[in-house]
DNA sequence: AACCAGGACGTGA
DNA sequence: TCACGTCATGGT
């Protein structure tokens, strides 16, 4: 098949052929054992797009989005680590915690105190689908669920394809002048949508090559110096 | 040693 | 609707 050349596709493929491969969302409840340590790139996938599989695999990609969230995933990863040593990977377990064991784990990831809510209250919203596939209105009722962790839990928890927009998305757009800065979620996340084949791999690989590139040129001010997109757009 | 991370919520205008 | 303060820890 032949892909429209827009512009958000040249991007996409300007990001693939730079970065390759992400192989997001990061397992360390994949394989078994070798749980990831601080800093390491293990517990990713690349190209392998059927994980999660397991009910505890979809979970922790659950648990992370609420971890992650305004947090870097060095310390969401560790915050994870933590509750798999409690053996909390799973959500009958983590409900079994009381709430100081759970805040004492993820302390490291920050916010504790609504953290620690929020993953109460997304585990029993994951209990009562009772294996199904959740609506995104129903998991933006939950509180402690946004827009973007609505989406990153659709994508990548549960191959769902809604692509997930976050801050250095706007940052790297705005910067290169395709859209407004105030521009809002939704229409940021249309942008991408309505543009791009709707299949889970590209919205995955998309945002995860995002985030890369935005940590190399936009994770400090001034954002995106040197940013090799702006070549590619200006030709 | 400030700055900020793979945001969301509550409040008041 | 929308701007703004708040939540918290640790890496760079």
């Amino acid at each position: 098949m032949s892909e429209p050349e827009n512009q958000i596709y040249q991007i996409y493929h300007q990001l693939y052929h730079l970065y390759g491969p992400q192989g997001w969302w990061p397992l360390i409840n994949f394989k078994g054992k070798n749980p990831r340590k601080k800093g390491q790139k293990q517990g990713y996938h690349p190209l392998n797009y059927d994980l999660p599989q397991e009910r505890d695999q979809i979970f922790e990609v659950i648990i992370g989005s609420i971890l992650t969230q305004n947090t870097s995933w060095m310390q969401a990863s560790a915050a994870v680590d933590n509750l798999n040593q409690n053996g909390a990977l799973n959500p009958e377990k983590l409900l079994e915690l009381k709430d100081e064991e759970i805040k004492s784990a993820i302390r490291c990831a920050g916010f504790l105190n609504q953290k620690s809510t929020y993953l109460k209250e997304i585990t029993r919203f994951f209990i009562e689908l009772n294996g199904g596939i959740p609506v995104r209105n129903e998991l933006l009722q939950v509180k402690g669920v946004g827009p973007e962790t609505a989406d990153s839990i659709l994508l990548y928890a549960y191959k769902v394809p809604e692509f997930v927009v976050d801050t250095y998305t706007r940052r790297i757009f705005t910067h290169l002048k395709i859209v407004e800065e105030n521009i809002k979620y939704e229409e940021l996340k249309e942008l991408f949508q309505s543009n791009l084949a709707r299949e889970v791999p590209v919205y995955q690989e998309y945002h995860a090559l995002l985030v890369e590139h935005a940590k190399r040129y936009y994770n400090k001010k001034p954002h995106g110096p040197g940013d090799p997109l702006l070549s590619l757009i200006n030709e």
